[in-house]
DNA sequence: GTGAAAGCGCTAACAG
DNA sequence: CTGTTAGCGCTTTCAC
């Protein structure tokens, strides 16, 4: 089999008897053309099997119509509905989707490097590797970028992140009340901003009931660490009666390890509470009770925010903040149950 | 803050002082070009901040470095990890990866257009929507594609799969050994090669040893629809006593549906044999003997088919069948326990 | 080794 | 509405 000759618009305009320009502008939507000569340019470049070359149409018009998907933990289902999502989202808008999978540890120097040479038209970031630098380094080479799920202290850029403060601080007080005195936390990567305004809310949560948190350990986002973590903290007395884990994720690790290494009932000798409400913390197994995020929401508010720096070159920075919804499910004790709103 | 006019080639060759192709040799790797210069040009493209423009170079060189990687079904984590490892595969060869997330319902016909124009060097085919004659719009259209996990019969077009029916004929076999009479298979999508190979194996596994599937139900790869196909299966007498499932994540649908709906216990009750391997599988709620799939050696390979299609214009089809390997773990009530591969 | 020149395939003024 | 013209930023002969 040989390579074909590419057909360009030369080609279907000299069987077509116009001009070249003619044939462009029967594929740009807003060109003005008769309807005559576009049928007969129609019907030439099917028969040519001619598609416009859309690299040379984003080198004239300076788009590749490109975004780039920036992130990491895809075994975090979280990620995962996100990537659908924004996927949707932007075939929607008639935007591709390059995706950039940076592993968390260390060495994205390299993947930073390749965005900025990928001539993206914008860049959804969804990494907690990809620090405060990095982001101005965006900002400053000029291509439009907002934070997904991550905050970051300068505020040149756009986010988009849910109420992690006031989710944490609700997780806080929900567990005091419920009687728990010993509340681990179970953090998620230290350069993460969410896993710390999620703590920071769990600390002023129990302090408005007057208690304090009991433990912290570190699973990284990530399940094996996570189970880890959850031995030490059950390793020695006094032991946490309740554990509240920055990702869902992590959480399910958490009642695995308890119920699996411990002999453990959940909640009855141990509560646990996760963040985000992926989907398998509502499976029967676990009837997890988190916090959710407004998935759905995140990615369209962080679509629209790009697409206007994008579109309209408007640079303001602009932040988001989307609030969270409590999900009540059966993995804490309950002195009163609430109403769920699953 | 305003948007910065880019910097060209030509904007360094004047700085430096040499001629723009100076500039251009001095990125790209084979060219030949004398240190002095080089220096003088790197010098004065970072003082410029210059970036090389690979819009205008893929124009010219004819190549995107652009993989189309097209999916669905993320919801089930067999597919997340095929990105991940996808996308690090591909990153090494300085490839970048363009994701078309397709719906499983229907509309794919957009999405065909939306890829065939994208100007991607090559494809990656693993929706099980896009079948025979799509397949064969790629070829045609003379754009490399591999199709991974998915089999067509058309020997046009390279794929790489696991060897799907071997994998059933083991779970036929190893379920009647166990002594399993009414084995019930809860199939993936009706347009997927790959269920109805995991279903003829099962068949002939099952006869093998003189017995009979006693049932079929569709899940359709989704988590919601296989747990509604086992309420159906467990809704009348006979009931099955075991079930294999065609993914993992069908597979614990069904046992989250046995023993939160019907207080079944698995395997005493019913076994349960998924396929993929995802890592869910060998969490301690499920312990879910299955039949792995090798993720990474199919991206590998099939990584490797479509580089050399691309890279040498080497059109010749090519199939690849890989092994599965039977994972043995505790869903299946066992007469012999055969020591585990885990 | 280096520069000049010729496009890659397309869009966007600009006249007509 | 349509054709002509001029590039987008780069790679690649081809002389020197």
């Amino acid at each position: 089999m040989q390579r074909k000759r590419t057909i360009t618009s030369r080609d279907v305009a000299e069987r077509a008897g116009v001009s070249q320009s003619a044939v462009s502008r029967c594929f740009s939507p807003k060109a003005s053309i008769s309807e005559k000569t576009k049928n007969k340019v129609l019907k030439a470049a099917k028969e040519l099997g001619y598609r416009p070359n859309s690299i040379a149409r984003s080198l004239i018009t300076r788009s590749s119509r490109t975004i780039a998907l920036v992130l990491s933990h895809l075994d975090n289902m979280f990620y995962p509905l996100v990537i659908e999502k924004a996927s949707l989202r932007f075939q929607a808008e008639d935007y591709h989707l390059l995706l950039f999978v940076v592993p968390e540890a260390g060495d994205f120097s390299g993947v930073m490097e390749r965005i900025l040479q990928s001539q993206v038209d914008g860049i959804l970031m969804m990494s907690a590797s990809l620090t405060s630098s990095l982001a101005r380094e965006c900002v400053d080479s000029g291509i439009p970028v907002v934070l997904v799920n991550r905050k970051v202290d300068f505020d040149g850029i756009s986010q988009v992140y849910s109420d992690n403060y006031h989710g944490g601080f609700w997780v806080g007080s929900y567990l005091a009340m419920a009687g728990h005195d010993r509340v681990a936390y179970l953090a998620g990567l230290e350069s993460s901003s969410t896993s710390r305004h999620r703590y920071q809310g769990l600390v002023d949560g129990l302090a408005s009931l007057g208690k304090q948190c009991h433990a912290i350990a570190h699973g990284d986002y990530d399940f094996e660490q996570a189970r880890a973590a959850t031995r030490q903290l059950f390793t020695a007395p006094p032991y946490p009666d309740a554990v509240f884990a920055a990702s869902d994720h992590m959480a399910i690790a958490v009642m695995e390890t308890l119920r699996d290494d411990f002999n453990l009932r959940i909640p009855e000798d141990v509560s646990v509470i996760g963040f985000d409400d992926t989907p398998v913390a509502a499976w029967p197994s676990y009837r997890l009770t988190t916090v959710r995020q407004p998935v759905d929401q995140m990615v369209e508010e962080a679509t629209t925010l790009l697409l206007r720096q994008i579109r309209q070159g408007d640079f303001r920075a602009e932040s988001r903040i989307l609030p969270v919804t409590p999900i009540l499910r059966h993995s804490v004790r309950s002195p009163v149950r609430e109403a769920t709103l699953d």
